[in-house]
DNA sequence: TTAAATTATATCGTGTGCGACATATTTAGC
DNA sequence: GCTAAATATGTCGCACACGATATAATTTAA
């Protein structure tokens, strides 16, 4: 037992998270492209096809993510048309985000992305829902 | 059953992996201000550590990364006096990344990280284990 | 009731991380 | 020996993702 040991990278978990999370945008990007989306725009169509209209403060608190990382990527998705982006009335500070007709068509050729993913994964049930479980209770602590 | 429930957020592995990934660097991004470093020039290091001197192929399988990627990171490196970047006489096409004194010396300082963030992770022995096969599994297939 | 604190978002600079493409060097095939 | 293929690395442009900082709108409190 040396004493770094511990700064070894086969000792770490957060490497192969890291390792894994590139792996699979990797895995996506190729998917996405015939959505004319990146990795982090799919997940936020994701969230607008469920809700529709969200302000900017909850797409931050779902996805994890800070405004200065939301901000110029809800431009982009405006600019391809997928999201409209207006000021909420009562309260001037919030942005409201729409889903847009065009959003919801790519709905439709986004069915075909989660199926090609899952085969690439390789995972039994149980470990998929054990490693689902578990970088929950990361995320929620 | 909806048929686009599989286009859920909840429903994704994907993302959960992705927001803990970048949930981590944040986690990491402060102890290692200290170093002068960033997450992916920490990782870095840490296979300096160990081997003292590789070449950038090897580096990029060590840590599942593209040359377009490290290339750049190597030189903030070498800035930075930690590496000595220099050709192989033999195959003048391979880079000779070697680890400095300072590179070295800053090894010592590193030692106080991983027990800094390890509280933070706040799994079980068997947790930890089980997330730590299951991403090798996903890495390596 | 108005100045201070809070909240929601935007902007800036840095450093990844990628695909696409370019370059230099070595190896293989003839 | 000479050309073609393979290998290792570099460069470019784009899109995150972050901390730090700024700005505008709203709420609170003296």
């Amino acid at each position: 037992m040396d004493k770094y040991d511990s700064l070894l990278l086969k000792n770490q978990l957060c490497f192969p998270t890291y390792a894994v999370a590139n792996k699979i945008l990797r895995k996506y990007q190729p998917l996405l492209d015939n959505l004319n989306l990146t990795y982090t725009q799919y997940i936020t169509m994701m969230v607008m096809w469920e809700k529709k209209t969200v302000n900017e403060k909850e797409l931050c608190e779902t996805l994890y993510l800070k405004t200065n990382t939301l901000a110029p990527l809800l431009q982009r998705l405006k600019e391809k048309g997928y999201i409209s982006i207006t000021k909420d009335k009562k309260d001037k500070r919030n942005l409201v985000i729409s889903l847009t007709s065009e959003g919801e068509k790519l709905r439709e050729k986004a069915v075909d992305v989660p199926p090609s993913i899952a085969e690439e994964f390789n995972l039994s049930e149980e470990e998929a829902m054990f490693l689902y479980k578990i970088l929950y209770k990361i995320l929620d602590n």
